[in-house]
DNA sequence: TAGCCCTTCTGGATCGATACAGTACGCCGG
DNA sequence: CCGGCGTACTGTATCGATCCAGAAGGGCTA
């Protein structure tokens, strides 16, 4: 049998109680019992209270769950997520406490929801879940403080979140290549459709799009471009599957292999745009020269890439969100942060060539 | 108050164990009593049985944890951290649990500890932690399976892990290098001595490095010297501060400003070989040609970079340490997992220039 | 020496569920 | 009409700790 506090206690001749205050209040108890119980507890081979009980009778647990809508196996995959993890992984650090990720794989939305009723956590954050997804009413029925990590569509005086203002930082992305004359313009995007197929899709209004941040950045998108007299029905609309590498530059080639190949090419993601740029590169068309290609996140490969793309603070983001569910600040006002984007303009996106 | 199983059994006038069953067990109750308890507890607001309470007395939590000995921020930092996390994400996603990021920041060794001892885990994997640390105590003493991410000093019948020969995979580097016709070599590496300090600093034989793959590695780089009449004693140590690039750079520059800078400088993973690389570009010194570079691990930027080093399946070592947590197999001869490894020649080595 | 406080330790109630043995009841064959 | 069996549900013990009101004992003041 494993030993359990009891079993201390026996062993020293003392009560229960007294053994749990000499690990949890040690200030409760003469040094010399204490180090009498420690002592024994080292003999017994006791390692200390058990975690699982101790946050039964506490209400505690130490821990907070992040989810993440793609597998959890995603979640690595990309650079900007890795960032923001390490942005809350510092501020639970510093609080002591663990960080739980929770699987929520899209394809059995029940056994995500398990994982969510099943996690042991104080608190939530809420990354890149689409709003229809039953793990967030779980969540909610929970009673558990919770942040998004972007602008939830209805924010209410309790909602917590951290995120970006995506209309408008869409917006200078649209305006610079409008300002840059591109006229034929395709977006790449996962998200534009309930299916996860990939390729060219028709969506009459950004309102019919349903995840959250797709729906803002390509409003943003197609209000920029207006300035040039580009309409959101001349956006040529390309799907990707999933948001990663790979399904940015399978979506692209719909719009690259066009006979009236568009100038320009906005992705949602730098991830996408990063499979935008290997399209290009497979089809010996020069970005920024024969056709601009833009991200959004700036992750540190952009760099690299010559990326254009709109750069948001990834890492104080997450220790943002962190410090949200770890000390909740008194002002509710203050439990919902805005933070700032920059347009960073590199080699990716260059004028449109006359002919 | 929040609703419990009582407060749903009571309104829908069953007992508790009624209930707990219709979650649980469903196939113990009539479908019509479970659609009436399912009916109530969303009525009720009752988001399900508590996963604290659920843990305490099924004994499974439903979560695994992995302990990272450098601050937690730091893990997301590492390409290869960040590959072999996904490999144990997968593995734990399809077994329907989560994944706990346990702080091991060694400042503050205490806190680490407290952090194991609290964690609500099935069991705990260990990467990259110095034997010497207090925390691994207490994995031992709290009796969970623990599964190491490399193979340990010290292995006995009950020991599980899942590794590479590491002095095996870097003699082959050091094989390369004597092959090409370097003598004059530097290695860059973290835990040469027990201080976190940047420079050269002289360890009179590898059997002093306190740190295991550090000193397996060492081990086999002088091995594999030794075929071109190179000792330990000829070897240029830098000490770098961590496993980061930016050390790497600093530490390089030690060896790369001497008047007799070396032909070679083997660093002890990717990430260090990667700052190398950036303090030779500082210096307009040309990898493979003025000065060759290996690195170990095979990031995937390592392919960007030509830089020559040795390959292990990252995401599939998480993979196995995952299923050895999670199934562990019967045949204690199955716990202990060597993985293959390949030196994967690119363009950072090269033949010693003849002057 | 009585009265009081303070420190140190105790015991029982409690956190919210699950395990398991047991009860009630309906149905079947003989 | 009875024993036997399976299904549907109940009740109590239990997981391993923490909380809190209170007891015991020692020292200090009046």
């Amino acid at each position: 049998m494993k030993p359990t506090l009891q079993t201390v206690a026996d062993a020293v001749g003392v009560s229960r109680s007294t053994v749990s205050n000499a690990y949890s209040r040690p200030d409760q108890l003469s040094p010399a019992l204490r180090e009498k119980i420690h002592e024994a507890a080292r003999r017994l081979g006791y390692p200390g209270p058990d975690p699982t009980a101790r946050s039964l009778r506490r209400g505690r647990v130490g821990a907070i769950g992040v989810l993440f809508t793609s597998a959890l196996s995603y979640a690595f995959t990309d650079p900007y997520a890795v960032q923001f993890l390490r942005g809350i992984a510092e501020t639970a650090e510093r609080h002591g406490s663990g960080l739980l990720l929770v699987p929520l794989s899209e394809s059995e939305e029940e056994a995500g929801i398990q994982a969510v009723r099943n996690a042991a956590v104080d608190g939530f954050c809420v990354y890149c879940v689409p709003a229809w997804h039953g793990a967030l009413d779980v969540t909610r029925s929970r009673g558990l403080p919770t942040v998004a990590a972007e602008r939830p569509a209805e924010v209410g005086p309790e909602t917590m979140y951290v995120g970006i203002d995506e209309v408008a930082a869409a917006r200078t992305v649209g305006g610079h290549l409008a300002r840059l004359g591109h006229r034929r313009v395709a977006v790449v995007s996962d998200f534009l459709v309930a299916q996860r197929r990939t390729g060219p899709v028709s969506v009459a209004d950004p309102a019919e799009i349903r995840y959250d941040v797709t729906r803002e950045r390509l409003r943003g998108f197609a209000e920029g471009l207006a300035e040039g007299g580009v309409g959101w029905s001349d956006l040529l609309l390309c799907n990707a599957g999933t948001n990663s590498r790979a399904e940015g530059a399978r979506a692209a080639e719909y719009a690259l292999d066009r006979v009236d190949r568009p100038t320009a090419v906005l992705a949602v993601t730098d991830l996408l745009a990063l499979g935008v740029l290997d399209a290009l590169a497979a089809r010996g068309l020069r970005p920024g020269r024969d056709v601009s290609v833009t991200g959004f996140d700036d992750i540190p490969e952009a760099t690299a890439a010559g990326l254009t793309t709109i750069r948001q603070p990834a890492v104080e983001k997450g220790a943002i969100a962190g410090r949200l569910l770890l000390e909740p600040p008194e002002d509710p006002a203050a439990r919902q942060v805005l933070l700032p984007t920059d347009l960073v303009v590199r080699a990716s996106t260059g004028p449109v060539e006359r002919k």
